[in-house]
RNA sequence: GCUCGGUUGGUGUAGUCCGGCCAAUCAUUUCGGCCUUUCGAGCCGAUGACCUGGGUUCAAAUCCCGGACCGAGCACCA
């Protein structure tokens, strides 16, 4: 099997559905990945030289490895090769007619006047189109199908056309003949014994037209599956290549790895992994009908991936900073409240601590600091100490939240799909490392990507601060 | 306009080829309960679907015909 990315740009989450199944067919069935860029449109569809190994890159994090790696751009003297065969078969001619012009005539089920020629001339005229004797426009090479086909799609399509813009890789920047992808593609599969293709819906033609080139071949076509577009929710940005390239250039994301784009990259970041992501395309099928997939299926995935895993921790965002009295010096509340061999965590108190606004009691009652204990909101701005055994929790009457130190802790930044959240972490997360994976309390799991040098939070300069990625809930 | 294809709970999926064991599977979501110093995990439970109208049949999610709705192609894009 193979997948066959353009490489115009990184991948969005709809891209990895194909690697996603390829890859498990490949690895279930002791199958073959090819990865195939079909990167034959320097102009329209022009590649960005690094979305090759992007993609690639990409894969890997899904968790697969390529059996081989093709890009269609070198191979142009393949495409030429067999394209002069189906001229001598009779399958294919030069024509110069207008676009505007074929496609009305096509529309009508009428042949155009090229469609007759001789193969010598034809062989003449395509050796011109690769000698660049033409401009672009003046002339195409045609598949000879049966221009009164039924489905006008499928009536003498195009497999040559001529481009000047230069393909952006040099090794390819010389040729200016380009095959379009149902040629390109049709040779390729065959040459490459791909057994199953799998496409979208849009493609639904592609295996029809095709089939034409492969009959004056008498080659086998392979078994095809179409599929639907995927549609994830929960991003606001449309899962398009070209507008999140906006998007990102209009300066409203960040990059292509911005919490809030629909790209692989921004979910890597994210520290969902490959694994999950899988599961969830995979999970989809392959149905004709378009899809929505619910980023909730690659949380609930990723989360008990990693859950056991993640060490806990406070952060509060936005913080109310409340007086402390009457209390220990610190608060230790466990590593992973499901595994105590991990050991407790300590968190200095100092005297005053952060909760988070909505969590404040009104005054005079109480609330249960965790891994601390109860409190009494006695002012405004004050708690006190109130030594109350966790029954008080267990009968009802006292929530439990999540608090940090009002001098001691770090600020910090949670970047998510919504939006950048800011607040304050406990100091113990100063000895964790980029990429370790934690659950905030309360509020979700998340990817540490930048921890400030400093061991002791006073420390930290005024700029600096600790930087994360929300995962999921 | 011509030509393809699709439609099972909120979402995805199994079942459709070869009609009966389907008062429809599984996952996720949502909601309750238990447990819990998390709104996490775990355990228990609940809500919730065969697009529609005919036909064939003892029997239809499944076969046939019509309709509605959705999508795709008719590019010198992929």
């Amino acid at each position: 099997m193979r997948v066959a990315p353009n490489p115009n740009g990184p991948w969005h989450i709809g891209h990895a559905r194909m690697a996603a199944v390829v890859g498990t067919y490949k690895d279930r069935y002791d199958g073959y990945f090819l990865c195939r860029f079909d990167d034959t449109d320097p102009e329209t569809k022009r590649p960005d030289l690094d979305a090759y190994d992007e993609i690639l890159d990409a894969i890997e994090y899904l968790g697969f490895t390529p059996n081989r790696v093709l890009k269609a751009s070198d191979r142009l003297e393949t495409y030429y090769a067999y394209a002069r065969d189906l001229i001598d078969l009779g399958g294919a001619y030069t024509c110069s007619c207008p676009a505007e012009d074929f496609s009305n005539l096509k529309n009508n089920g009428e042949s155009c006047p090229h469609r007759e020629k001789d193969p010598e001339t034809v062989r003449d005229e395509f050796q011109g189109m690769i000698d660049g004797l033409y401009e672009p426009g003046e002339m195409v090479l045609r598949i000879k199908t049966d221009i009164e086909h039924k489905n006008p799609a499928l009536r003498d399509w195009v497999a040559f056309r001529l481009i000047d813009t230069p393909h952006p890789r040099e090794e390819a920047a010389e040729y200016r003949c380009w095959p379009m992808l149902d040629f390109q593609s049709g040779i390729d599969d065959h040459l490459t014994g791909v057994t199953h293709i799998i496409r979208g819906i849009d493609l639904q033609d592609s295996a029809k037209r095709q089939q034409f080139v492969y009959d004056y071949f008498n080659w086998e076509y392979p078994e095809v599956i179409h599929w639907g577009h995927v549609q994830v929710d929960a991003f606001d940005v449309p899962m398009s290549t070209s507008t999140i390239k906006e998007l990102i250039e209009g300066g409203e994301l960040d990059g292509w790895d911005d919490p809030r784009a629909p790209t692989i990259a921004s979910l890597r970041r994210r520290g969902i992994s490959g694994e999950a992501i899988v599961e969830a395309m995979t999970e989809l099928g392959t149905s004709t009908s378009n899809v929505d997939l619910a980023m909730s299926s690659i949380y609930a995935t990723n989360r008990e991936l990693i859950d056991d895993d993640a060490d806990r921790a406070f952060f509060v965002r936005d913080g109310v900073e409340m007086d402390l009295s009457g209390g220990p010096e610190r608060g230790q509340p466990p590593i992973h409240p499901n595994h105590e061999e991990r050991g407790k965590r300590t968190i200095p108190v100092g005297s005053a601590v952060l909760i988070e606004a909505a969590d404040l009691p009104p005054e005079g009652e109480r609330v249960w600091l965790k891994g601390y204990g109860c409190v009494r909101r006695t002012d405004e701005r004050a708690f006190e100490y109130t030594d109350d055994d966790i029954e008080v929790v267990r009968e009802g009457d006292v929530d439990v939240i999540h608090w940090v130190p009002a001098t001691t802790s770090v600020r910090a930044r949670l970047r998510t799909p919504d939006g950048d959240v800011t607040g304050h972490v406990e100091p113990g997360l100063l000895g964790y490392d980029e990429d370790d994976m934690v659950q905030f309390v309360r509020i979700g799991f998340a990817r540490l990507d930048a921890v400030p040098e400093a061991t002791d939070p006073t420390d930290i300069g005024a700029d600096d601060e600790l930087i994360a990625y929300f995962a999921h809930p």
